[in-house]
DNA sequence: GATGCCCCTTACCATCGTTGGAAGGTCAAG
DNA sequence: CTTGACCTTCCAACGATGGTAAGGGGCATC
């Protein structure tokens, strides 16, 4: 199977499949006569949970860890567990942020007349943020600030 | 002002400050004979608003838009709140995403004994993705990833 | 006035996951 | 044989930030 068609049959794309096993996430691939990758279904299996795993918000090396505990048969399911859960915690820190961030600017675009007038509570507050709804608790500089999505 | 006491009283590092000039979100600095950037009070203003924006969220791109508008003083407040609400709608939609990716392990991690055996539903789930709370819909390869934080 | 310390400057490199392109080889169909 | 779709490798970019290194200035203290 050429690495087109892994890549269509498993949601990866070609250049994420090479990537992948540049870094080491994935062994390296066979090679046929003409230097081309080849994919068996097994290879496929794997790349699916890979992308699965992402779709879940794993990081690459989170998934990394999963994969090993995926390919032996003698894991335990606490250990996925425990990866789970911590991510799971991960995610909930990101969600409070965020559910912060939007509820400031909600208030604020709630104060705000938007009308042609140049008085406007959200410049006013990026100006000299205000207390009732300031997001500047948790998060400060380094937290919940999101990847830019291409 | 140095670039040191500017990045202090702003709480945008020196480090950002530098970028940000170089990418041209803010205009370059005056220099001092000796070629240290010089701040004014305004200055530093302007760099709490960028450093405001950033806690709540907004990008880099969306942050010159408050910018120019920051500036201008017969902007209307419509699309200052325009700007907002778009970027809450963002948001939202993150925070979707996550909530989606935190129910869908959490289901799993429950169904997970967490013991020594090897039957796992998480890594089940993850080789072939279920229906009970599958996160396979809303968000695909590209959405609700996040940025890594260092 | 010299010494030490901190700050400043520019200029790279790394991160993380992903995409894009260029330059060239392979394969299958016409 | 030609054409076009595929593959290969390599290199670069994104966005925001941190790090590091080399070289020089500014200021307080001796």
């Amino acid at each position: 199977m050429n690495i087109g068609e892994a890549a269509k049959t498993s949601g990866v794309s070609a250049k994420m499949i090479r990537y992948y096993e540049q870094t080491g996430l994935i062994p390296k691939a066979d090679r046929r006569d003409s230097g081309y990758r080849d994919y068996s279904p097994a290879d496929v299996h794997m790349l699916r949970f890979i992308r699965r795993a992402r779709d879940l918000g794993f990081a690459v090396a989170e998934i990394n860890e999963l994969l090993s505990l995926w390919r032996d048969k003698s894991r335990q399911s606490a250990d996925v567990k425990r990866i789970a859960q911590a991510h799971i915690a991960q995610l909930r820190e990101r969600i409070d942020s965020l559910e912060q961030m939007a509820a400031t600017l909600g208030t604020l675009a709630d104060c705000c007349a938007g009308d042609d007038r140049p008085d406007c509570p959200i410049l006013a507050d990026l100006e000299e943020p205000g207390d009732g709804a300031s997001a500047s608790g948790p998060f400060t500089s380094k937290t919940g600030r999101l990847r830019h999505r291409p």
